[in-house]
DNA sequence: GAAATTTAGTTGACATTATGAACTATATGG
DNA sequence: CCATATAGTTCATAATGTCAACTAAATTTC
């Protein structure tokens, strides 16, 4: 089934940025030659020239967007889960028992979000429930062994679908790209709560400017 | 764990995959290997024991989680503008004048998301329409001067946004990135089509089949 | 060249997701 | 004790995504 090495699929990959019917016109793209410019910097601090497409956070969220519908392409009908509670138990299969508040902060989501996901799972019987000794407020978050299984067959599966997406990589490449990943969400991760305190702090300034 | 084969990256990734506040023991986890034994046939691919985080779709749906935050946080407060609408006059930018579908196709949208929000910015003033010469059903969008100069100062921001975001990578290593996410939504697209039409003559199969 | 089929865009209906705030019940620190 | 912080649930609301129906203009086909 997997074919690790090749570069070669059955789907055929055709180059970019400039496909098939996309040419017409758009005299302004032979501004693009301008990002090559040897290996000083390139589009960095504000661009004057750059456009969208040199954006990282544009190119992720397209890409993000496509992931996301393949992989509800795969999963849903299959599994009949949404892709979020399938992440909500994987995450919880490397967890192992923790409360609810740890397993949204390594899925990215809101407690709100997570709460409901839970309470969805928990009646399903993926995810059993337990109450924290150390801590009445707290529960205590474990997958069942229904849900032990349906996670593992879902991370196979997922495991191929990326297989797929990620085709043209070498596996050098695929591992740079993951580091890469994981090292920007890191940071990231800072800047946003950077941002998010001086933003209250301004909101908090403007109330007193009233 | 997982052995990614001597994966010997020079920037030297330290993933913090047990960070912070995260190693709070969770005694159960040891546990997890003890599965495997039940569940009988167990990981065949190329990931026996790879949990989500390995995954690269997982990475990528943090990561555009977070960047989608900060994005908001950045351009709603301050142009009064969704992260969509942006992004629809930031391809507009680059594109020139094109019909809607094109709009559409470039930004990752559906038509009909993307005809919402293109008269939204109609509206706004932001975007011009005009009619197709060339076949009456068309309608050719572009910037107005208005919408070219906004498009412009979000553009500047956003570009300072992705240096902060990726701040830890040198400059040759966000090329490389910015590379490989290319190239993987190249291939992805091609799957994600693949996917769909497999997955609707499944649909037509099972019609014959009642 | 008229009927049937495609295609571009708009609109409506509906499900999913995101975000913040209110509310409960514990916990913790003076 | 009382004030305050925290864990989790629930609610309200906005944004997004998806699909299908609909209009109008193009294209194909016989």
């Amino acid at each position: 089934m997997k074919q690790p090495q090749t570069t070669q699929t059955h789907w055929d990959v055709r180059p970019d940025r400039m496909a098939a019917e996309d040419q017409r016109s758009i005299p302004s793209l032979a501004g693009s030659a301008t990002h090559e410019s040897a290996s000083g910097t390139v589009h960095v601090g504000p661009s004057p020239d750059g456009d969208i497409r040199d954006l990282f956070s544009f190119e992720l969220q397209r890409l993000a967007g496509l992931s996301t519908r393949i992989a509800a392409l795969s999963i849903r009908p299959k599994y009949g889960i949404t892709a979020r509670e399938w992440r909500a138990l994987a995450v919880l299969k490397y967890l192992g028992k923790v409360p609810l508040q740890e397993l949204a902060k390594h899925s990215g989501l809101l407690k709100s979000q997570m709460s409901r996901t839970v309470s969805a799972m928990i009646d399903r019987g993926y995810i059993e429930k337990t109450a924290n000794p150390g801590d009445g407020r707290s529960i205590l978050l474990c997958l069942s062994a229904k849900g032990l299984d349906l996670s593992e067959q879902i991370l196979e599966d997922s495991f191929e679908r990326n297989e797929h997406m990620l085709s043209t990589l070498s596996q050098a490449e695929r591992h740079i790209l993951i580091e890469l990943l994981q090292r920007v969400t890191r940071s990231s991760t800072q800047y946003y709560h950077h941002l998010k305190q001086t933003a209250s702090q301004a909101d908090l300034q403007q109330l007193d400017e009233e």
